[in-house]
RNA sequence: GGUUCGGUAGUUCAGUUGGUUAGAAUGCCGCCCUGUCACGGCGGAGGUCGCGGGUUCGAGUCCCGUCCGUACCGCCA
């Protein structure tokens, strides 16, 4: 028997008794007659305690141990002369009396401690090393925690868990797809799914009436911190279904896992803004709504003096920063070189200082009067003190800069806590989105979301103006997941799929199996998916989804520790009917 | 595809206008130490300054290229 008990449970009631425990060895400490050994498992870490005077043999023994050592070994419980109140096993230490090494372990080239001395780079490629360490294993303690919960709440609610085949067909509409050759179909290949989407709206036609699963979903797109190729979505379709049912029930899974995993309970049913006044008042379709600052169209009152940069603009809009109008020069040039920064590109920054005194200092003083400035300010309710911070421009671009830039200060201005949660709904999305590039409309969620009842007569006339039963869940300022009512109809279907510039072939061939389904008695119905990572990083607070997985790629969707991936023998090539030619980019 | 920041000891980093033998902390090794828990003390080992080229009497430092990593933009229906 390796254990009696583990490394983190042992406690003064259990003084006297005769354990054995099997761990890894955290540290040693070297008293000179006596050595003292911490031993550590995912469950904690306890003391253990090598005396010269009591076993030489031994003592000699425990002061050839090595960090992260494997050892087993079998004591008495005794009370600790002097006890640690950082730790729960701090009243306790083992006596030892048998020591036995079960593996010996090279220096890691990291500590294993919270605050490990290892780089990112590093970490991943010790992954396995990583995940001893308690912040990380934490995470994915969490994450077991919230996908335990999601099932029993779905559970609760007469929802089945099914599973949908991952060696799909392609669909080129949406992100690029993995793909995976197929041997017994020579120059054929399967795509890996996006997403369950086709699949759980056919578990509906089938009358599972409802569906989930946490499943994995794959993206041959760039990575970002918040962004992985592989992922996991809690993917969720139910029938017989509005938009309301469809809110109420995940309204209601988020506060399940609110309230059994973070111990936080929402009294008031969580807000909704239309994705129209999202972008109005803060440019952006996830709004973080920790904070308010919202943003102030200026164009009507700050056109006709003469300043070249509003009147020409499209778009005037800024935020007003609370307290904010003590920035000094060097603060506000720091701002401005935020917003001009090529990611966000804005071309400069006008500011109005609503001075303590009652009077404005702007940027712009040169063409507005004192009482200008009073008048824009009196648009922001701006108090003395106040900052207020303008950008003009393109609409799109600029709303999204000053979108970064309300970020930037709600951060500056510590409104943006990590422990305070602002949930919300964005509903009533377009159903469209003009590409400019390719002159034609693209489904804004997918070419199965339903347009609402009353906005269909625009889909010939003005396809832009077509709102969609779709609707996101935003949690401060991070989507955590979105849906949306599905088209049951085939005639509609087909119209949906003309629209996105569809030939009734090419619809025909990618989704035919989907448009027969719906021929053959589809229910209304519809759904959502959350993002499990988003989820769960949002929950520990992390910056990056790749804390809460497991084994993640890196930026370059490499897998730094198994090196993947890789090059594959000439032989599988053979089999798989491929010929590798990679092109010169150069 | 683009932008940004970075790459120096096992690790995390510092390294001045270009100038002697490239430093610190931590880890590692050795010695000392019987109540530590970030133990402490003394000593030691450890470097292709990512790689290639250039400028220079002289390059970790400046320039060009390249590779790797980070964050972001594009992209992600």
């Amino acid at each position: 028997m390796y254990r009696t008990h583990t490394c983190g449970e042992l406690r003064l009631s259990n003084a006297g008794q005769t354990v054995t425990l099997s761990g890894w060895v955290q540290r040693t400490r070297k008293m000179g007659g006596m050595t003292f050994v911490d031993i550590r498992d995912r469950y904690g870490v306890t003391q253990l305690v090598f005396n010269n005077e009591t076993n030489a043999e031994l003592f000699d023994q425990a002061n050839k141990l090595g960090r992260e050592f494997v050892i087993q070994i079998t004591g008495a419980i005794a009370e600790r002369s002097n006890k640690n109140t950082n730790i729960p096993t701090g009243e306790v230490e083992i006596l030892v009396n048998e020591l036995l090494i079960l593996n010996e372990a090279k220096t890691p080239p990291f500590t294993i401690e919270d605050n490990t001395d290892g780089g990112d780079d590093l970490r991943m490629k010790y992954r396995y090393l990583d995940l001893r360490r308690n912040s990380v294993r934490s995470n994915m303690i969490l994450r077991h925690q919230m996908a335990f919960e999601t099932r029993r709440y779905l559970d609760q609610l007469g929802f089945l868990e099914v599973e949908t085949p991952v060696l799909i067909g392609s669909t080129p509409e949406g992100a690029r797809d993995f793909v995976v050759p197929s041997r017994m179909n020579p120059g054929e290949f399967y795509a890996l799914p996006q997403s369950p989407q086709l699949f759980k709206q056919l578990l509906m036609v089938s009358g599972f009436d409802r569906y989930f699963q946490i499943a994995k979903c794959f993206r041959d797109e760039d990575l970002r911190a918040d962004r992985q190729p592989e992922f996991t979505q809690i993917d969720c379709e139910m029938s017989f279904v509005e938009q309301e049912d469809v809110l109420q029930i995940f309204e209601g899974m988020t506060k399940h896992l609110f309230k059994f995993v973070k111990d936080i309970e929402f009294d008031d049913e969580f807000p909704r803004m239309t994705w129209h006044d999202a972008m109005k008042f803060y440019g952006s379709d996830k709004p973080d709504i920790r904070f308010d600052m919202k943003f102030v169209e200026l164009k009507e009152a700050v056109s006709g003096h003469d300043f070249v940069v509003f009147d020409s603009a499209v778009y005037v809009a800024g935020i007003c920063a609370s307290g904010c109008a003590g920035y000094t020069r060097k603060q506000l040039d720091e701002l401005t070189d935020f917003v001009k920064r090529p990611q966000i590109g804005a071309k400069g920054l006008v500011y109005i200082r609503c001075e303590s005194d009652g009077t404005f200092k702007s940027s712009v003083d040169k063409f507005y009067s004192p009482e200008d400035l009073k008048t824009i300010a009196s648009e922001f309710n701006a108090q003395a003190g106040d900052l207020i911070l303008i950008l003009a421009g393109d609409k799109t671009k600029t709303q999204k800069a000053l979108c970064e830039l309300r970020l930037e200060m709600g951060a500056r201005l510590g409104l943006r806590d990590k422990n305070v949660y602002a949930p919300l709904w964005v509903i009533d999305f377009p159903l469209f989105e003009w590409d400019e590039d390719t002159q034609r409309y693209y489904a804004m969620h997918h070419p199965f979301t339903s347009p609402k009842p009353e906005d269909i007569a625009y889909l010939d006339s003005d396809p832009g103006k077509v709102r969609a039963n779709a609707y996101d869940m935003v949690v401060n300022g991070v989507e955590l997941g979105g849906g949306s009512i599905r088209i049951h109809d085939g005639n509609l279907q087909s119209r949906m799929f003309e629209l996105l510039g569809f030939t009734p072939e090419k619809a025909e061939a990618q989704f035919g199996f989907l448009m027969s389904a719906f021929r053959y008695g589809a229910p209304p119905h519809g759904g959502l998916a959350f993002g499990l990572d988003r989820f769960v990083s949002l929950f520990a607070g992390l910056d990056s989804i790749r804390d809460c997985i497991a084994f993640p790629k890196n930026n370059s969707g490499r897998d730094v520790m198994m090196d993947a991936p890789s090059v594959i023998d000439q032989s599988q090539l053979d089999e798989l009917n491929l010929i590798i030619d990679i092109k010169e980019t150069k």
